[in-house]
DNA sequence: TTGCGATATTCCGTATAACGTAGTATTCTG
DNA sequence: CAGAATACTACGTTATACGGAATATCGCAA
C-alpha cells in the first residue's frame, strides 16, 4: 500500500502532527518513506479536500488535524481496502 | 483502494481470465469499474513485469493467469494494506 | 561562537499511470 | 439481419508520485 494520502490521513487519526512528525510515523508504521515532494503535495490536496485542516499557530512547523470528513474518508477507504484485501486473500487461499 | 493492478491480481487469484472478465469481476468484488484504458494499461504493465501471462489461444479475448512472482507480489502487498489498515483502524477507534 | 547535524519545508522537474472518450470489431440473440 | 452485449485498441488529458536540490531554522557541543 503506497497511497500517501491514506498514510498521512492514517498519521493524522493519532492526533495532530506537523509534516516532518507525520513523515516519521509513517516510515515507522507503514515501512515507506515519503519524500518531501510526495508528502507535501498530498498535504496540499488533503487541505484542498477539507480532509485536513492546519491546526495551532501559522508557523514553520504548521501542524494539522485530521477533519471529520477525512475520518469519514479514511473509514470508507480502509473499509474497502479491507474487502479487497479479504477477498484476494480467501482467493489465494482456495487455489 | 483502487489500485488497478492490486484488483486485476486479486481477480487472476481465482483463476485465468481475460480482460472483459476481470473488468466485471472488479466492478462485482470490489465495487469500482476500471475503464478500459485503466483496464489494460494495468493489464499491459503486469505482464512486462512478468506478474500474469498469457494463456491459452492468442486470439481476442487472451486470457491471463497470475504467475508465482505475482501471487508473491500479491500477497506482500495484502499483507501491507492489511497492516496499515489495522493500525489506522485501531488509531480511529482510540481518537 | 561557530559550526555541524537534525529538523522542516519549498520548489522544481520528470515519469508514470489513472481515467475517460471514442472508435472498432466480433459475437450472440431474438 | 438488426441490435445489444462483448471485447478491445487508441488516443489525449490530467493528476500525482517521486526524488533531487535548495533553503531555513534550531539545538548543541567543542
Amino acid at each position: 500500500m503506497n497511497d500517501p494520502t491514506i498514510l498521512v490521513l492514517s498519521s493524522l487519526a493519532e492526533g495532530p502532527r506537523h509534516g516532518y512528525a507525520i513523515m516519521q510515523d509513517v516510515t515507522a508504521f507503514a515501512g515507506v518513506t515519503l519524500g518531501p515532494g510526495t508528502l507535501y503535495g498530498a498535504i496540499a490536496r488533503l487541505e484542498q479536500r477539507g480532509w485536513i485542516h492546519p491546526v495551532g499557530p501559522a508557523t514553520r512547523r504548521q501542524a494539522y488535524a485530521i477533519s471529520a470528513q477525512g475520518i469519514q474518508h479514511l473509514k470508507e477507504r480502509l473499509a474497502a481496502m479491507q474487502r479487497v484485501a479479504k477477498t484476494a486473500q480467501a482467493r489465494l487461499h482456495n487455489a
